[in-house]
DNA sequence: ATGTAC
């Protein structure tokens, strides 16, 4: 399809509906951050999402819009559940729930410089990551398993793993409640027992930041963040056990799509309405994924508060946990009509402005944090939720690839990234030098300018700049 | 993203 772009405001594009569109498309951008890297189809699935049954206002982008399976990266799209609403997996990802945990620590990083490499030892060496097995909690079988995938970070907690405070913190209270363990297959369950507390490969990490600027001193304090305080960033999800889901759910929608009517542009958006048994089946396995992500996050936190204690003797709170790959039954106005609707991010993040509803008190007057994690060389943000973002509530997650991963791996090399890091004064603790080199900062955008123009978007309002002191590498 | 193909 043949992709033409009318700028609308600035940072705002529009993708005229034509052809099987049902909708136009949006694209927050600027020139400089729409993907124009050769081969990058983003537009044209943005495109193509548009065509989507109950599709309503627009098949958005985020800045941080890239190529994706189906759905773009950076891709949002709502479906109307009562006016024959599909769901798609590809609207969500194969890594359900990764997601954004941020943990504040109670150490400027001044003080925690004569025991950050330690620190990084310590984590380096705790931290389980990369492919394959080896997690912090071993489930003992499917009846365990279940009681993590109905319980998310609310079981961890209650099998001692964190503090009542934490679930306050965390998106949901930290369990989706329409989360159904009988469709998790049996393959799925395998692969997710022997994951839980586990970082993962690819894009994922846990990083040691400084709070290097604030831009909202209310916001921030509202957050727990001060300038130079010391934050852990957890970017994590669901492991193979998501990912096996994703994928028996979309071979059985793939299947069923004659059934339904459904014709679509590009099978990868294979989808089923959401009130029929697919669709309900799918979303009560990706609740029940997503659950499982956020244990792994719990996890992981409780990794991070035993090698502070140990390390640096210090306290470690949770300012929040976000997914940015998951699909949503959320009731917006439409056309000034509430409507019950099926909210697909696949690399966006939820940003609720202050006051709203599903906020807990304690956020109530700030607005949610929005957790984007850029690259270990540069950069990451936290921004609030602000009123009137017409993108259902969301933002971008992330800074976007701009390389693939083999154009970094024929570019970078892992070992002297390590060194420039380093150089730089960021230590690192890789789990292997091909994965580190796929995720050297230039391949991605300049997460500064994917920043400003969320906030020149009017999505979200900056809040703080965090810097990498020490990147434990999945 | 992913026991990086069944």
């Amino acid at each position: 399809m043949d992709i033409t772009l009318v700028e609308e405001s600035p940072f705002r594009f529009r993708i005229e509906r034509r052809g099987a569109m049902r909708v136009p498309g949006t694209v927050f951008a600027t020139r400089a951050l729409l993907p124009e890297a050769a081969g990058d189809q983003a537009l044209e699935q943005v495109a193509n999402v548009a065509t989507l049954p109950g599709v309503v206002r627009a098949s958005f982008a985020m800045p941080d819009v890239h190529w994706g399976y189906g759905f773009p990266i950076g891709g949002l799209a709502a479906t109307d559940v009562e006016a024959g609403g599909v769901v798609s997996p590809g609207g969500v990802g194969f890594d359900i729930s990764c997601g954004v945990r941020l943990l504040a620590a109670g150490i400027d990083r001044d003080a925690l410089e004569p025991r950050l490499r330690e620190l990084m030892d310590v984590l380096g060496d705790t931290i389980p990551r990369g492919t394959g097995p080896g997690g912090l909690w071993r489930l003992s079988g499917r009846p365990q398993m279940e009681e993590v995938l109905a319980g998310g970070a609310g079981y961890a907690v209650e099998q001692g793993h964190g503090v009542p405070r934490d679930l306050t913190f965390c998106e949901d209270y930290g369990a989706l409640e329409e989360a159904d363990p009988s469709q998790v297959g049996a393959r799925a369950v395998e692969r997710g027992l022997r994951q839980v507390g586990s970082l993962g490969s690819g894009n994922h990490f846990l990083e040691v930041q400084a709070v290097d600027r604030v831009h909202d001193e209310k916001a921030a304090a509202a957050f727990g963040l001060r300038p130079g305080g010391v934050c852990v960033m957890i970017h994590c999800g669901s492991r193979g056990l998501g990912h096996q889901v994703c994928t028996d759910h979309v071979r059985v929608m793939d299947r069923s799509l004659r059934r339904f009517g459904i014709s679509l542009p590009d099978r990868q958006l294979a989808c089923a309405p959401v009130v029929s048994p697919e669709g309900r089946a799918y979303l009560g396995a990706m609740a029940a994924a997503a659950n499982y992500g956020r244990a792994n996050r719990q996890l992981l936190t409780e990794a991070v508060r035993r090698a502070f204690t140990s390390a640096a003797g210090v306290e470690v709170d949770l300012v929040y946990d976000v997914s940015h790959n998951m699909a949503k039954t959320e009731t917006h106005e439409v056309d000034g009509v509430p409507r019950r609707l099926c909210v697909h991010r696949k690399g966006a993040t939820r940003a609720l402005p202050p006051g709203h509803p599903d906020l807990p008190g304690e956020l109530s007057g700030a607005g949610q944090p929005v957790l984007i994690p850029g690259t270990m060389g540069t950069a990451s943000y936290v921004l609030v939720g602000e009123p009137g973002n017409d993108a259902f509530l969301s933002t971008c997650h992330g800074a976007g690839r701009v390389w693939s991963r083999h154009q970094a791996l024929r570019r970078v090399r892992g070992e002297e990234l390590r060194g420039r890091l380093e150089s730089e004064g960021v230590a690192v603790r890789p789990s292997s030098w091909r994965g580190l080199a796929e995720e050297t900062p230039e391949a991605y955008k300049d997460v500064d300018a994917v920043a400003a123009a969320t906030e020149g978007a009017g999505l979200a309002r900056l809040v703080a700049r965090l810097v990498p002191l020490g990147v434990v590498k999945g």
